[in-house]
DNA sequence: TTTTTTTTCGATAGCTCTATAGAATGCGCC
DNA sequence: GGCGCATTCTATAGAGCTATCGAAAAAAAA
């Protein structure tokens, strides 16, 4: 699918990006070096200074990049109509196939955030908790639809939410063979039904 | 509570530890520098090399300490004979508790254990594991014993159950005022019950 | 006090890294 | 071909970092 009217420029860039991302996500910002990140798109370190004005510039597009349509996906779930079982497997789902997706740079912007200067990181922040907030409706709206009990602490159900995801996002990105699907599902169901035996 | 002949070496040495977990979480392993860590512990640079062979040797010691008691208090929960939804609280417990004393040393352990030298790494790799297993182990206990659903993935489950209590160890290291009982039930309860409302 | 051992220090070699500057190269277009 | 622009290069300044060495200081032993 060739993008109509690609200058060089733009491929370069999102190639810049994307390598970047790759080496951060392997080796942490700091461990990171320019030089790397400029073999893995196979130019000289100095060259990567056409497309990034620092090193910490190349880590905000790169945590940018990572989040860009993950807050997006979550609203568009959000505003169907589905029952929140459906819709809480379909967070997971979204959730997990960015990771693959988009895997390195979600990484990335999980476990370097706290490495951004200070303006990004309170705009990435916003996002992020963009995201959480709208979890935490979704919730809420669960709660009075009656798909979801009463004394559940909504707040604390989307932190757990993202945590989760999050933290089988980390083992994706270190096995590809994990099945997205089945997971998201098994996710969805544990967080619906729990593990415990109905009497 | 004076330690009964505690030559200096020793309560040095545990400083240096505590010192290189504090930086590192804070800046992460290649952000970290030796001379932050020895300032952290009031001594000059060059002195720290008296406690530490090299700084990946700080990490090494940094990851043990972190991770030290935390597969036994697992063994001595996982054989008690309560039921296994008292187990399940006791383990969130005993997870979150652990991050809130050992904070850094643990955060370091899940954040920077890829920067350790192979060996060491397979060693820690090998204790982390034993925890996964002992936690599949108790869930494939609590199915027979029928406290848990037969159709759960244990392997799954277990996973799971680490990715949430690390998910909220790392908001605990950044939130003081996180209530560790309080959210050990939430999370207990979460996984015993799910959220969805029973029919 | 003098001697011995443990702990800390200052100085520095040697290395790697970021970022800049200016030259070279490719490339479309007249 | 030759001109103008975009892209990449080589070279390097300047800074920070780890680790080592031998001397100094502090503590313990004699």
């Amino acid at each position: 699918m060739p993008q109509t009217a690609a200058p060089r420029y733009e491929q370069q860039k999102l190639a810049a990006v994307r390598a970047a991302a790759s080496v951060f996500a392997e080796h942490g910002y700091h461990g990171a070096s320019t030089t790397l990140i400029a073999e893995a798109m196979g130019i000289k370190q100095a060259s990567l200074y056409y497309y990034f004005k620092s090193k910490q510039a190349a880590l905000v597009e790169v945590c940018l990049y990572g989040l860009e349509d993950y807050v997006e996906r979550l609203q568009a779930i959000s505003s169907t109509s589905q029952p929140f079982a459906a819709q809480i497997l379909a967070v997971f789902s979204a959730h997990l196939s960015a990771y693959r997706e988009r895997n390195e740079a979600l990484k990335v912007y999980n476990d370097e955030r706290l490495y951004l200067p200070e303006e990004a990181r309170t705009e990435l922040k916003e996002l992020g908790s963009r995201y959480r907030q709208e979890l935490e409706a979704m919730l809420e709206r669960a709660v009075t639809a009656g798909d979801v009990r009463a004394d559940i602490d909504c707040h604390f159900a989307a932190q757990a939410i993202i945590g989760i995801g999050n933290a089988w996002g980390d083992l994706i990105v270190r096995d590809p063979d994990l099945d997205i699907i089945l997971l998201a599902q098994k996710c969805a169901d544990m967080l619906m039904n729990g593990f415990g035996n109905r009497a």
